[in-house]
DNA sequence: CTCAGTGTTCAGTG
DNA sequence: TCACTGAACACTGA
């Protein structure tokens, strides 16, 4: 789930739960790969502590605690965050009712707040990572990062230029995050399909035209995710999201989906619609 | 049983 | 040195 979209809404989660309250308990799973800054240290620097507000940038969230250092979060792969009768969809549970058990399965770190409110990091397939920075913009892995995808998109001629100078596939750009923070695998599809660009195409190969369009539509794309509370069943009906997993189907208009890998991920795309 | 996956890192290559 | 690619990571669910 973890894209810019999904972490924007749990950031939003984790403001609304804790933002102004004081953490009274913490619990850490027994897992060394996760939890990057062992328990005790992660225990010692967050109990008893305010939390002031939530941020992001790509696909990193951190708390912003009364002192440092601060709690920042990666969900890896499948990694979410959770409050008590609230998940985090994944596009493979078509269940209306998204329930989920509490403490969620795979919990890695669970705080309780003074008024009583809960938030639990889940990461099945522990590819994420929990640990402290004293200040998680300028520090690694967030000093790498390029502009937020959202917040900071680049004026256009700006982002022309930023993408003409790469060598790579159009798909491979939008994927490195040092580029882009926040794009992930099927927002780059998304957006590639909505500007009618093939995947292949050469970054540094686009016309002034293109990547206006690259850009209108990742901002688009991003958007609207976000409005939608980064509920699937919320984007427009039209959007490639929603066929990009039926093999060897179409679109809507009945336009045959290709996939095929590209930057070591597998494109989704529509050789009808896309130069 | 095998394999792909809404991600990142790092070794290897040109 | 820079830029890019692909394997490794670790595990679930199809």
């Amino acid at each position: 789930m973890p894209e810019l979209p999904e972490v924007e809404a749990a950031r939003r989660t984790a403001e609304r739960v804790a933002a102004g309250r004081r953490i009274v308990s913490v619990w850490c799973a027994d897992d060394p790969i996760v939890l990057e800054t062992p328990p005790a240290r992660l225990r010692r620097a967050l109990l008893g502590r305010r939390v002031l507000r939530v941020g992001r940038h790509g696909k990193h969230f951190w708390l912003e605690l009364d002192r440092r250092p601060w709690l920042l979060v990666h969900f890896g792969m499948s990694g979410g965050l959770y409050t008590p009768g609230r998940g985090v969809r994944l596009r493979s549970s078509g269940s209306r009712d998204w329930r989920v058990d509490w403490p969620p399965r795979f919990a890695k770190l669970r705080l309780t707040l003074d008024d009583g409110g809960e938030l639990a990091i889940a990461d099945a397939r522990r590819l994420g990572r929990i640990r402290l920075r004293d200040d998680p913009r300028c520090e690694p892995p967030l000093s790498a990062l390029g502009f937020d995808a959202l917040r900071e998109l680049p004026p256009p001629a700006r982002f022309r230029a930023l993408l003409t100078a790469r060598a790579a596939p159009v798909k491979a750009v939008l994927l490195d995050q040092s580029f882009a923070a926040g794009v992930g695998n099927w927002v780059a599809d998304e957006v590639l399909y909505q500007a009618r660009i093939a995947p292949r195409r050469l970054a540094r190969s686009l016309s002034p035209a293109e990547a206006g369009r690259l850009r209108g539509a990742l901002r688009r794309v991003l958007v609207t995710a976000v409005r939608a509370g980064a509920d699937s069943d919320r984007y427009p009906r039209g959007w490639l999201f929603h066929r990009r997993w039926d093999h060897g189907t179409a679109t809507r208009r009945g336009e045959p989906i290709r996939h095929e890998t590209i930057a070591g991920r597998t494109a989704a795309w529509v050789p009808a619609r896309q130069r």
